[in-house]
RNA sequence: GGAGAGGUGGCUGAGUGGUCGAAAGCACCGCACUCGAAAUGCGGCGUGCCUUUACGGGUACCGUGGGUUCGAAUCCCACCCUCUCCGCCA
């Protein structure tokens, strides 16, 4: 969420920033609907300050008995509450556009952040480690996840194709413990040596949870949703609709009911036909308004909605909304390691094999919240803790520095971390570490300030992954394998396989 | 799910529908007294927005959203949240 001060402070760059995203100018459109609101919103707060005046005059000269003044005063603000009501309207339907406007556009690049459109114009920054001196390098024609994982009977795809679909995996026994140890072994390594905070937080949060760290409102196609429906509310609200129908359509009743009086003798059959005619009615209702109930329920009244968390990023992130932090308890460093719900609507085609891309996967999360004059500093400090589990556990990466046209929307600059598949013989993303500036907390209300004094400023966020456990998976399961399938378990991770030096069927 | 209580400034806590943004206390800041400190006294002490070169002025905010009224922290309605008791439950 941009500040609109700063729109207006300098409107030119504003646009010359969106333009590295892309984008065009929108300055003028904001600038339009600025000034539009805050005419509406004087011209509103003028009438409101005679109103105020008028009522305490009101007040007045009822205390020493006038009623004529009174009543005079009276009518001149009931005239003057004609005209308040559309300007009410008029300065909240431009405080509504100005809002969503602003809330639509991405953060703006860092002035480090290189030019280009694409993935193509992201800068490598580093390397680190060798492929061809892991157990896989030696080989001619290193097997994929997949193969390795079935091999050993670790990894069923249709088993979780049956149950839940494209996307989904079922884990089992040593490739299963190798998923549960490297998420283990990142979380403590994050906890233990890099000071960062242990977490379990909820993976089903609000609109205004996501909407804080930018996925909503543009990005909801990439969400899961969970929701309860009212059943007994929906039930309550069809039957007032099909009475309030039937009052509503008397006329058309009454003569069939009357007719029935004639032809049926009044007795038993003739409350059963009665009773009748009015079921005909009511479905005939029912049907009729089939679309109107969809609406209603469509509508959230009767829904109670939950995103599942596309990563921690939103729940960690969202731990200091609405609050003000001292200084001195900044930086906050926050870790969770949580499974991650991505619908990947965008991605249909791609990564289609394996566990790349998948509906829900385990990630390390790292969060840091920082005064504004620390999130860059902080920045190169988290990407090192990123870039620290490859090191640990000997898999070569290299580090980019994302160009304008590839980072995501919330982030003013972007680290990504890509490590080796021996598979694909490329380098894949595995970590993505953004410093978002002071986007998300204008989106949250997350301040921090000096205690003892006055004022507060919004607190600067970073995100970054430490790292997504599936991918890390992938990654030792190609780069360790030998030629006969076996997977040599990485040393940093065999306290957390018990001792095992080996995965083998 | 049922019954009850409650949501007011950093905290505690008052507030017959009419100069209430809100008493009082605590905390905090400044000043005085003091060699210094404590105690005491005096003064200050919320946030957003609009407006103004500035001093300042205005407006909104007492859980949220509606409503009644010339006027709402105060009355009405809906919702949210917290607490207590009962029931159910991993």
């Amino acid at each position: 969420m941009h500040d609109v001060k700063s729109v207006r402070d300098d409107p030119e760059a504003f646009d010359r920033a969106l333009a590295r995203r892309g984008l065009s100018p929108v300055s003028p459109e904001i600038l339009r609907i600025d000034l539009a609101l805050r005419t509406a919103q004087t011209a509103l707060q003028t009438a409101q300050s005679r109103r105020n005046e008028a009522s305490r005059q009101i007040g007045a000269a009822k205390a020493r008995k006038d009623e004529a003044a009174a009543a005079g005063l009276m009518a001149e603000v009931e005239a003057l509450k004609g005209d308040m009501a559309g300007m009410a309207a008029e300065e909240a339907f431009q405080a509504q556009a100005l809002r969503a406007l602003l809330a639509s556009l991405p953060n703006l690049p860092a002035d480090d952040v290189p030019e280009g459109e694409d993935e193509t114009g992201n800068v490598e920054l580093r390397q680190h480690g060798d492929p061809s001196s892991a157990p896989a390098g030696r080989l001619n024609r290193p097997r994929d996840h997949v193969e390795l994982g079935e091999r050993l009977g670790g990894m069923d795809f249709e088993a979780a194709s049956r149950m839940s679909g494209a996307r989904f995996v079922v884990l089992k026994n040593g490739v299963a413990r190798l998923e549960r140890a490297l998420g283990q072994f990142m979380l403590d390594l994050q906890t233990r040596e890099h000071g960062y905070t242990e977490v379990s937080p909820p993976l089903l949060v609000k609109d205004e949870a996501v909407f804080g760290t930018g996925q909503l409102p543009k990005f909801k196609e990439d969400l899961f949703v969970a929701q309860s429906i009212d059943w007994e509310g929906v039930k309550q609200r069809v039957a007032e609709m099909g009475v309030a129908w039937v009052e509503a359509n008397q006329a058309q009743i009454t003569p069939l009911v009357e007719d029935l009086r004639r032809t049926i003798p009044e007795d038993d059959q003739f409350q059963a036909a009665v009773q009748a005619a009015i079921e005909v009615l009511v479905d005939r209702y029912a049907a009729f308004d089939t679309d109107r109930l969809q609406g209603l329920i469509d509508s959230g009244e009767f829904t109670e909605r939950r995103w599942l968390i596309p990563t921690a990023e939103v729940s960690l992130t969202n731990l200091v909304r609405e609050q003000i932090i001292g200084d001195d308890q900044l930086p906050l460093r926050l870790t969770a390691l949580t499974h991650c719900f991505r619908s990947e609507a965008g991605a249909s085609g791609r990564d289609t094999r394996g566990m790349i891309r998948q509906h829900q996967f385990q990630k390390v999360e790292l969060v840091s919240i920082t005064a504004p004059e620390r999130s860059a500093e902080e920045h190169e400090r988290m990407v090192t803790c990123a870039e620290t589990v490859l090191q640990r556990l000997g898999l070569a990466y290299r580090t980019m520095l994302l160009c304008s046209g590839d980072m995501g929307f919330s982030a003013r600059k972007t680290y990504d971390i890509e490590v080796w598949l021996p598979s694909q013989g490329v380098y894949r993303e595995i970590s993505s570490c953004s410093n978002c500036g002071d986007f998300q907390a204008r989106r949250m209300d997350a301040r921090c300030k000096t205690p003892g004094e006055k004022g507060s400023r919004f607190v600067h966020t970073l995100n970054g992954s430490g790292l997504a456990v599936g991918r890390t998976l992938v990654a030792v399961l190609e780069n360790y394998q030998d030629e006969s399938g076996r997977i040599a378990v990485p040393e940093a991770l065999q306290p957390y396989m018990g001792g095992l030096t080996h995965l083998e069927a």
